[in-house]
DNA sequence: AGGAGTTTGTGAACGGGAGAACAAAACGGA
DNA sequence: TCCGTTTTGTTCTCCCGTTCACAAACTCCT
């Protein structure tokens, strides 16, 4: 899925680990606004829909940040997943091509309450330019570089159609962006250090179609 | 991420291998699009993004499609595999929460050029009742139960504020749906037997922002 | 017909992640 | 202070997935 080859790190968390580390970061700033200041690794782990042995044995990569006996501090570890993901500094994002996933991208809250600032929204079509989408206007594609250089963006997302994906990438890639988001259909490549990672909804169907068909045989039988 | 306690299966596939058969699929429907004919494991992976010994463990467990000196006849494997995921029958889906995300999932065509047929958009908002999206009309929530009866439907996406998540899930459970594809923050809890994939945007920009810390930091030492 | 060249399918080694189980550490009550 | 209770951090084992490497099988050319 993604395309590790930059530098390595010195104290390497897996990329498991990784991936959870937001979802622990979702239960914890819930638990959080209900009220609680302490809870266990058990709490946190159904909160956040996981295994408690798994959940310690990943906190345990970050550090000793919880008590032995008594748990975990809500706010406290909160704060340090936060940083070790890196999203208490602020991340200026570029998404390209807005059409109906983008329009849905820019308005989504989710990114903007986690760090993530949209700076600018480029469509190459003509047409979109100087339309307003969550507050903010559509750009020609061209002024890519410029925006990247002025806000010092190192994360674009691309939601194109797939045949323009990756000129879109390309473009990305040589104005110094380091991390795309991928929405669009098919393989992106790009160059060593350039980390891609790719949502695509018809396969999370099909996956789930291949399951279902399994379902349905099994009560023929 | 899935909730495998459904049926076990006669002849298994991992888990990993059915979550890169989609992948497979796009890539032989591009290559079949441009005319080809028969291709290699070196061809095929490279276009799918994939090792190609891994491709061909992955066709392995599909059975022998493939023909030794030669490679794989496009359209053939392509059939297998859309065969074997299952999209090779129509799959009736109801999507609920029709927000800017509801939006773009209703829009996008990835799912119906995919055997997936968007049967009705549902939302809990009555001011959104009577809305046309993509040539459908959205439809009260409370339909959910006679629109699951009338047209068998099996999967449900879920596209709602985090908040309605959980209710709308049990709903579906309640009424037969079995596979859901849940793109609200938080954990969904189902009964055995249900699967339920997750597709959480914020999650993937929190990835891509750790590494770019990570690469942040190499260049500081 | 036979040999050289290609490409698949798979056996085996390897690495990483998941879960169980337990020791270490903190708290609370007597 | 001492003991029982709770909960973390970590070790150990198992399993899944990835990758290598190679034999089997097919084509093409002479």
């Amino acid at each position: 899925m993604t395309a590790r080859t930059s530098t390595e790190s010195a104290r390497d968390i897996p990329e498991a680990t990784v991936a959870r580390l937001p979802v622990y970061l979702r239960a914890l700033t819930a638990l959080s606004e209900a009220g609680t200041g302490t809870c266990s690794s058990e709490a946190l782990a159904a909160a956040a829909g996981v295994n408690s042995a798994k959940l310690r044995k990943d906190l345990s990569y970050l550090g000793s940040y919880g008590t032995r006996g008594v748990g975990y501090d809500v706010d406290y570890l909160r704060y340090q997943i936060a940083r070790e993901i890196g999203v208490t500094q602020d991340w200026p994002v570029v998404i390209v091509g807005i059409g109906n996933l983008g329009h849905a991208l820019a308005n989504y809250s989710g990114f903007r309450s986690r760090g993530f600032r949209t700076v600018a929204l480029l469509d190459a079509d003509p047409a979109r330019h100087g339309e307003m989408v969550a507050g903010i206007e559509v750009q020609p594609f061209s002024d890519l570089e410029s925006i990247v250089a002025e806000h010092g963006v190192a994360i674009g997302v691309i939601a194109t159609p797939a045949v323009a994906a990756q000129a879109v990438a390309d473009r990305m890639v040589a104005c110094g962006i380091t991390s795309i988001l991928n929405f669009a259909a098919g393989v992106l490549s790009v160059p060593a250090g350039v980390d891609v990672r790719k949502v695509d909804l018809s396969v999370e169907l099909q996956v789930l179609a291949y399951h279902e068909q399994r379902k349905a045989q099994g009560e023929l039988a």
